[in-house]
DNA sequence: GGGCGACATGAATCGTGGTTCATGACCGGA
DNA sequence: TCCGGTCATGAACCACGATTCATGTCGCCC
């Protein structure tokens, strides 16, 4: 896949970025780590700032492949979808510890970049939840995209405390359940209004 | 109350973190906003970091004033309770465009702090909901940590893209009334399980 | 074999900005 | 009025780290 010196490049900064965060981390020691010397880095990328843009799109890129396999794999309801999607979230969230926090950083560093992330996420969720209205399972009323970010919310706050202040790395499994059936309650479409 | 000049200082770095961000405001430029100079900055207090320690505490400080008191001054349901809440919190978070930046930020400066402030703010959270279970307004069988910390990342990813993304300041009604609805249909108590 | 171009290297450069400190202004008391 | 002490000032200091660049190395073609 292209060039496998920017790959390392990619890789070592963010391993980097999220064991300490980006302003610790120096040019010199994502090259160091990557093998190559501190000029060679500028070979690949323009800046600091420069590389921290491309983590945040293989994430972005990783994060939605992810799910959607996950999603598409699972035939079934909106609640079985939805647990499907998050499962594989937090799941790959366990195994890059760390990656969110580089994600949140880059609103300090890349503002537009950190919006555009999210942005995108909350264009598949939005989708997801329209079709789940017409097929009658969550509440025709709700705004779609008020639901995509009380989603990116839940799952960013839960995968926080459960999975990086706790040092577990995966946010257990009473911590979801108890978050699906939240969500699932709040969604479908209820008799009143 | 106490020094004003300390006062100033913090009003003045609230402002520059909030409008740029911490690592793009200087000192000096603090204590010239403050009316000081740059010296001066150091009689108050020992380091940057340090006075971004203080910001984050007062302003902990006032989201639980404005949210106690709009809780304490709404006696009902818990749904009526949690809409006062949120509420005051989106409120407060429209007059000061830009502090919830400045809590988001101080992870990479101060993680101590910054997890202090959550873990402050959800045992606010965890009395109130504990005592909605008690008055059956809560399902008991969810975790009163879990609903906390969806709260919070509702609060938070609803308050940044309509309050901050959006010009506006303020959350808009919709919205809230969209997750107003989401929380208290997902957390009553329900039928089976 | 020799010359050339492209790439790798890491030490030196340069700007930035947090922190310090020598200096001076001010004030209360003798 | 003179003295001592406290505080304000902002220029200088200093460390740090992103970026640059002069030099060396390697591989290819003539």
């Amino acid at each position: 896949m292209g060039d496998p010196q920017r790959q390392d490049l990619l890789i070592a900064a963010e391993a980097l970025f999220a064991e300490k965060s980006y302003h610790e981390s120096g040019v010199a020691e994502i090259a160091a780590r990557a093998g190559l010397a501190t000029g060679s880095f500028y070979r690949h990328f323009d800046s600091k700032k420069d590389i921290l843009v491309a983590v945040l799109r293989a994430i972005n890129d990783d994060v939605r492949t992810v799910m959607r396999d996950a999603i598409t794999a699972t035939a079934g309801s909106q609640a079985e979808v939805e647990r499907a999607g998050f499962d594989a979230f937090f799941d790959l969230m366990s195994k890059r510890p760390g990656v969110y926090r580089v994600v949140r950083e880059a609103e300090f560093v890349a503002p537009e970049v950190f919006r555009e992330y999210y942005e995108t996420l909350a264009r598949g969720y939005v989708r997801g939840v329209q079709k789940a209205q017409v097929r009658g399972e969550i509440d025709i009323d709700l705004d779609p995209e008020v639901v995509a970010f009380v989603y990116m919310g839940a799952g960013y706050f839960l995968g926080m405390r459960w999975a990086e202040w706790t040092g577990g790395g995966l946010v257990p499994e009473d911590v979801r359940a108890d978050l699906y059936r939240l969500l699932r309650r709040g969604l479908e479409p209820g008799e009143s209004r």
